[in-house]
DNA sequence: TTTAATTACGTAAGCACTTACGTAAATATA
DNA sequence: TATATTTACGTAAGTGCTTACGTAATTAAA
């Protein structure tokens, strides 16, 4: 078992499964020694149905936790050994209810005192924990129900994602990322514009030079997002031709480089930053929200497709 | 899922088993997102070779805890993705020796990143637990080790059959299995002497009016042993025809007869009980040692089969 | 009222493990 | 040195669950 200690809290659900597997071995021999005439793996359903007599398949099913076809399978064997009788439903003639036959109530009765040791037996090792396994398991449901270990996972995967990327200064060298990545998205959804072109084409003159900056997402060597934030006036900035390779998705780019963004325009001095966008574009929108722009009605676009104007204020 | 709530605490191994199968669900799913062309079930083989180059199959089986057949499958498998190379050993012509092929490595460096995130998620939802999961395992692991539930379950049981037994004094109506229960063990080992019948056919004139006494054991309604005490001096008794009907064992029904033989005399002011037996009646004579008694040389038996003497000095 | 969707259930097939058995090689024992 | 036992491994068969599919009955929707 060296390998739990190597894989060490990675193997928490193996070494839970190890944990369990022993119990249920030393359960089927505490049912040998009771001669109890019942196959250990059917206790959860013979139980179910001596607590409560005539379920359907399916609330038994239910209420141990395994498929209809499993208890389906069990029934049948059970059936066989004289532990139950099953009847067709009178009003709904799909259903076949199952209870325990008078030789299954006397399996029951004598069940009862196998049940009672080990009702004290598990309690009595469970009492006996410093840490307390019981709450320790009622805990762990809870936190798992709450997000799952797969969500937990995917979270940390991004952590470590956001981390190897670098958001760097527009120099000329990446002028052609900045209209590569734009021109992408735009066919994707509208047409190029003629202000586009202005722009993607020569953003030193347009952007940089007329005081706003660029800024590029790097991860594993290749420029995978940008955006610009371009001057106004001397209280706004505008944020504009933010586009993310969809290569790189889930990496949280676009909220790096918003932030970027909006970091600059702050250490700028500005008041505000404004941006142009289209409905049609949910994450997008979302994402401005999550930075905290708001709705607001500015003046007409020089672009077809802006139909929401949104406003950041510093 | 009613089933565990209504078994409580008996069903600790199905609870954890259900946590241990949502999170190994959780864990195939990881898999699909990482795109490692890995079966999850394939992992603890895949760590283990990938921690220590050149393992045999019963080496991996050990330190994973399955069985050999079981990775022998799994190899094959392995194998036939290009995952592991299989050479013959050397020096033993039976040991197949097995590592990661070229493209196994390039896997293993993928799984790598999976594994960071598992590894930080599974510690972190563990940091996060106010019942420590991860030493709650431990311990009960530890616990079981010492002892098994197996062992525990069966401890509850002798408990609550000890508590049916009842030990009541002799009345007339019990002649009949005062000799019944002796005459039992004595026919099974030796033969029925004359010093016996005399005790046995009356124990009131020869025991009880004698100033000794002599003790039943009821359970279920029925006498299953017996043990006298007869007077010897007035500082001196004799524990003698101590008798345990065979299907009754397992309920320390001898022991909780000498307790009664003991605390008598001690109520009737003895110094020391006395005692013959036979060394074949091993059980006996671990009892006798339990109840305190130590071997001595006293004057010799009426009884052909005594060969050890004992005493408890009060 | 006809049609579609849902529900209850059984059966088949598959999966991942196990135990049982067989073979070959290595090691211990006489 | 011959023989018995142990060890390493593969293969077959079994087990207990699952998913997938089919059927019949019920309920919802058009």
């Amino acid at each position: 078992m060296d390998f739990y200690q190597m894989a060490g809290k990675m193997a928490v659900g193996s070494r839970l499964r190890k944990l369990s597997d022993t119990l249920t071995e030393n359960a089927a021999k505490v049912y040998d020694v009771y001669q109890v005439d019942l196959e250990p793996r059917w206790f959860p359903v013979f139980y179910t149905l001596a607590k409560t007599e005539g379920l359907g398949v399916m609330e038994i099913a239910q209420s141990i936790g395994q498929s209809h076809a499993s208890v389906s399978q069990i029934i049948q064997k059970m059936k066989k050994k004289g532990l139950i009788t099953e009847v067709k439903d009178q009003t709904d003639g799909r259903k076949s209810v199952v209870e325990l036959s008078a030789r299954g109530k006397e399996v029951s009765e004598k069940l009862e005192h196998q049940m009672i040791d080990v009702k004290s037996a598990s309690e009595e090792l469970l009492a006996e924990m410093q840490y307390d396994m019981w709450k320790s398991i009622e805990e762990m449901e809870f936190l798992l129900e709450q997000r799952s270990l797969f969500d937990r996972v995917m979270a940390k995967r991004k952590e470590r994602e956001v981390q190897k990327v670098k958001i760097i200064d527009y120099t000329d060298q990446y002028q052609k990322d900045f209209k590569q990545l734009n021109v992408e998205w735009i066919e994707a959804y509208f047409k190029v514009e003629k202000t586009d072109l202005l722009y993607l084409d020569d953003p030193k003159s347009y952007i940089i030079d007329k005081g706003g900056h660029i800024f590029f997402a790097e991860y594993g060597g290749k420029i995978v997002g940008t955006c610009a934030l371009a001057k106004m006036d001397d209280e706004t900035f505008e944020l504009a031709k933010m586009g993310v390779s969809p290569k790189a998705q889930g990496k949280s780019i676009g909220w790096l480089l918003g932030l970027a963004c909006i970091d600059k325009a702050k250490a700028l001095g500005a008041k505000r930053i404004f941006l142009e966008s289209n409905t049609r574009l949910v994450p997008a929108i979302n994402l401005y929200h999550k930075l905290g722009f708001q709705k607001v009605t500015g003046p007409p676009s020089p672009y077809e497709r802006a139909n929401i104007q949104m406003e950041l204020v510093l």
